[in-house]
Parts: structure tokens; sequence; C-alpha cells
DNA sequence: CACACAAATGAACACTGTTCAATTAAAAAT
DNA sequence: ATTTTTAATTGAACAGTGTTCATTTGTGTG
């Protein structure tokens, strides 16, 4: 065949990433198959490659996907959460492993796919990353009430790291912290242990 | 070829765990062969098999030694460390993140190698990837002065999380942790915190 | 209607994991 | 010393992968 028009580019594209998405989070990211990706979607292997150019550019869209649908995810939680102190943290880190736990091999496939340094990302893709960060930003900065913008920016990459470890550790089953019923509690616990220690000294350095 | 008396079965078990983990060294678990690791050990792919039943059981050998060689590095560390306080445990997080440094692609491989929950780990491997959670448990219970057993427990797999939370986001170059000079610094204010919460309220709840 | 263009293909290549009948070296029995 | 037995090692076979690119084939234009 050559050129159909059963879809214009934008929506092969979209057509493309729906269809890795859903093979994806259904077989993971190890047995994932861009051939299977392709032949789901109605296409041959080859028009991967044509749209994105190789097979990282097409995971990184895929997963930039699951980072979009992540972001909602958390932006839902945190709508349907009073401005209640710390209730909008709790919320946030329990939607977090939440969303893990209900995508699993979406969510997983995120850390299993090495970028190397020098592939490119789109701005796009890009963008859609760091929204994630943008809304743990915002709310440790409300909780916090406006402290120093940059000691605020470090601590939230390192809260991210926390909560992060605690679900990777969880999902992969490591270690022994299977034994832990409550993973989210735990990781909610040193979050907000970070975050007092923070409280006492940022506003008035006393010590 | 039928048997042969170059390696007793125990020495051709260590020769391909060697070659296996010094390919992972090299190539990294997505790049990893089993073919070509046999081959280096100078046997082909179906010995493999037959030493250990599977290609996950070879990883599994293989990302335990990885194990082994972290636990004994974290121990050198802290051979190397004055008793102390506070000294210790940075000298052990710091470790921990110079390992995962000085052994990227083995000490990722560890994590890659996601593991059915049917397959079931020999004894000798699944006890040397305690050890290292057994390491953390001494260190911590030394710090806080001999506290509720229990309760260490769940802190210590909480701070492991923690700490493996950012040397993996830091070695993945996720995030906009990039920007962030020192993952493992930050990892160890993070302990530092959850210690020193822990360090008030266990010997005597006073709140 | 013929032409030009670009999208879509799928065979080709080199690799992977996995299995298992055939081979062969060493040990045991004659 | 020779045969037989035993078990370790092989590698071809199969189904799958990523990647490339000459070829095909719809589509819109001259």
């Amino acid at each position: 065949m050559g050129r159909r028009s059963d879809h214009t580019p934008d929506a092969l594209r979209e057509l493309l990433i729906e269809c890795g998405h859903a093979l994806m989070a259904e077989r993971g990211f190890a047995k994932f198959s861009a051939r299977e990706a392709a032949r789901r979607a109605g296409y041959s292997v080859g028009t991967i490659y044509n749209v994105f150019g190789g097979l990282d550019a097409y995971l990184i869209a895929v997963n930039s996907r699951t980072f979009r649908e992540w972001s909602a995810w958390l932006e839902a939680a945190l709508a349907a959460t009073p401005d209640d102190g710390d209730a909008r943290l709790a919320a946030l880190v329990r939607a977090y492993f939440a969303f893990a736990d209900a995508n699993r091999n979406a969510w997983m496939a995120i850390y299993d796919h090495r970028i190397d340094r020098t592939t490119t990302i789109a701005k796009q893709d890009e963008a859609a990353r760091e929204a994630l960060t943008g809304i743990v930003d915002r709310e440790v900065t409300r909780w916090l009430g406006q402290a120093d913008a940059e000691a605020t920016r470090r601590l939230v990459r390192s809260l991210i790291a926390t909560v992060h470890g605690h679900c990777a550790l969880w999902l992969s089953g490591s270690y022994a912290l299977m034994r832990e019923e409550d993973p989210a509690g735990q990781a909610l616990a040193r979050v907000m242990e970070a975050l007092s220690a923070h409280a006492g000294s940022t506003p008035s350095p006393i010590q």
C-alpha cells in the first residue's frame, strides 16, 4: 500500500501511541514489541520508523502518554481534596502510589526505558515529564508557605526520589519490603518528617 | 563435545557467573546476551540452560554476585570509619552511591531484571540479597541505640527505599534531578531527618 | 489520463531466547 | 584392552526481535 487516507499524520501518530501504550500496559516493557504494536494499529513495523524515526522516540512517546495520565490522575485526586494542611500531601502521595499500582506495567516502563544521553526528547514530551515535578513543587510550596524557591526546588526533587524509591521497590517486590503492608504510608511518613525539618529551619534560620 | 574435565561442576558454574557478570557490567541489562556470555566462557548456550535451568536463574546468579560485591564494598567503607555518631551512616550512604556509580550497569541490572513471582530464588542468593538489608539494620540499630526491633525493621526498609530512590533517579538521569550536584547528600539528609524523628520518639514516647 | 510524489510495506539481515536430538568425552564394566 | 554405559556439551531449528530500505501503491496534481 502507499499513502492511505485512513488517518491524518497526527491521527496516525496518536493511534500508534494509543496502541503502543495499550500493549505496554498489557505486556510490560520486556515483552513489548514494536511489530505487534504496529500490527494492532493496522499498520506494519516500518510505519513506526517512518513516523517516529526510531524505536527510542516511539517508546518515549508511549511513556510520555503514561506521564500525562499520571499527572491527570494526581490532579484529579488533589481536586477532590480540601485545602486542609497535611491532607493534600497525603492525597498526593497516595495518588502517586495508586496510579502506579493501577498501571503497573506502564508505570514501570517509564523507568525501564533507559534513554541514551544523545537521544533528544521532543519538547512536548519533556513538558509532560516536567509537569509531574510541577505538581509536587506547587503542593510543597503551598505547604511550606512560600519559602526559599531554590531550596524548595532541591527538596522537591529529593522528596520525589523518596516516594519513587518506596513505590519502585514495592512494585518490583525487591527486598523484604514485601512484608510492608503500607509502603505509601511509610513514604508519606518520610516526606512529612523531611518537610517538618524544613518548615522549622527555612523561614527564619534559627540554627 | 561430551563431558569435559576442564572444569568441575562448581567451577563451571562460577566461570559462567564470572563471565556473565563481566558482560553485564560492560553492556548493561538491555544488551546482555546469554549466548555471548557462554561464548566468552568457552561454552555454548545450551550449557547455561544445563547448569542453571533457565535464563532467569542465570540472571539471578549474576545479579547476586553484584549484591555480594556491593555488601563487601559497604563493609569495607564501614571498616574504615570510626564509631563516631553520624559518621558511620554518612559513610554507609556515600558508599551505597559510590558502588552504584562505579558499577552502573551491574547495579541497574539488579532492578532491571524483573523476577516472576513463581520463580524461586536459591537460598544462597536470597541470603546475598538480605545481607545488604542486614548491614543497614545493624548500623541503624547502632545509631538508635537499640530501640524497638519491629519498628526499626520497618524504618530500615523505608530508609533503604529512600536512598534507593535517590540513587536510581540519579543514575537513570530521570527528572530534573540531573541538576542536583549531590544526590547522595540529599539522600543522607532525608535519612538523618527520619532518624532524628525516630530517635526522639522511640525510647520514651513523649507524644 | 498520465505523471509525480510520498506513504506504507515487508523481505532481508543479524541478532535474541529456548528446546532437544545428536554427539562425544570420560567412567565403568567386561 | 576393549566394550559398554553414562552424562555433559553441542548446535541446528524455531519463533521471535529491532532495523533498514528498495519496492509497491494509493493519492493529488498538471
